[in-house]
DNA sequence: AATCCGTGGCA
DNA sequence: TTGCCAAGGAT
């Protein structure tokens, strides 16, 4: 297996980001808050974000000290706001069950609101040097391609790529650390989606998908997820409503985001039921405290 | 297992 | 212009 290993970490030596979180003074905390927030979220978005919450909650008890709104309203336009929740109650259980320190143990961070296996292999290796396999959309990609030989990973995960993860990880921990943010990492700037850059891949001479000459993807099409007129477009609207609001908001100023009143309500009822709003009183609404 | 859950950049 | 996609998780 070391003949996809040692060129891919030889890679990454020398093209590896300068990601902040990588930084030898980020913090298990810091890795934590990155990871959550790379969910379905481009690195170039999430860079200020992370910088301002670190700032402003250097430390999981510093977070949950406040009000879960707050967590919410730094979010930003970050999307998917439950993670913001999700991360304010993951920093409560931190405090509540581990003295305010990231556990460092897999099964510790994946009873954590929001950490699933992902995250919790994710920051069980880059902020503890642990050897786990690390399986995100990158990584599944760069397998596909580069062992099985086909352009696009299955849509959801198989046992079968769980077993192929497992059977590359180097056997020492710290480098197996390293081998999992280094084909992450080839996945992100070389074996991209979209326009692969293989003339820059490390491993080209040893892909099967090259070798088969980079068929295109056949399987089942891709179900495409029209957002506009969605209820997910609605919440988006009601909430930055609130977000961007110093204190309660009164009704009308919410029913003038969306048209459909039937639709409005649904979403504004979702997000209630989410915990992401709050009613605070008649016909006043506002982020949760 | 299939759906739901935001947002914005880009080819 | 618009579909695709970006370090997933919960139900």
């Amino acid at each position: 297996m070391r003949k996809f290993t040692d060129p891919i970490l030889a890679w990454y030596e020398t093209h590896a980001r300068d990601l902040p979180w990588r930084s030898p003074d980020a913090t298990p905390w810091g890795v934590l808050v990155s990871e959550i927030m790379l969910q379905q979220t481009p690195v170039v978005r999430v860079l200020p974000v992370w910088h301002a919450w670190l700032e402003r909650w250097p430390a999981p008890a510093d977070l949950a000290a406040e009000p879960s709104g707050e967590a919410v309203r730094a979010w930003g336009r970050l999307g998917y706001p439950r993670r913001a929740l999700r991360l304010h109650a993951a920093a409560q259980a931190i405090v509540e069950r581990h003295g305010g320190e990231v556990p460092d143990s897999h099964a510790d961070l994946l009873d954590l609101p929001g950490i699933g296996s992902y995250t919790a292999a994710a920051v069980a290796s880059f902020a503890f040097r642990q050897r786990h396999a690390v399986l995100d959309t990158n990584v599944r990609r760069v397998l596909a391609r580069m062992i099985d030989g086909v352009e696009f990973p299955p849509k959801s995960q198989t046992r079968a790529e769980v077993a192929t993860a497992e059977t590359l990880l180097p056997v020492d921990p710290p480098t197996a650390a390293r081998w999992s943010v280094a084909i992450m990492e080839l996945g992100a700037l070389v074996c991209t989606a979209r326009s692969p850059r293989c003339v820059d891949c490390p491993v080209l001479d040893r892909c099967e998908w090259q070798a088969r000459g980079r068929p295109a993807y056949d399987g089942p099409p891709r179900r495409g997820q029209t957002y506009a007129g969605t209820d997910r477009q609605c919440r988006g609207r009601l909430l930055a409503v609130l977000r961007d609001a110093h204190g309660p908001v009164a009704k009308p100023a919410l029913d003038v985001v969306w048209s459909d009143a039937v639709q409005r309500e649904r979403a504004l009822d979702g997000l209630i039921a989410d915990g992401l709003v709050d009613p605070v009183a008649d016909g006043l609404y506002a982020l949760p405290s």
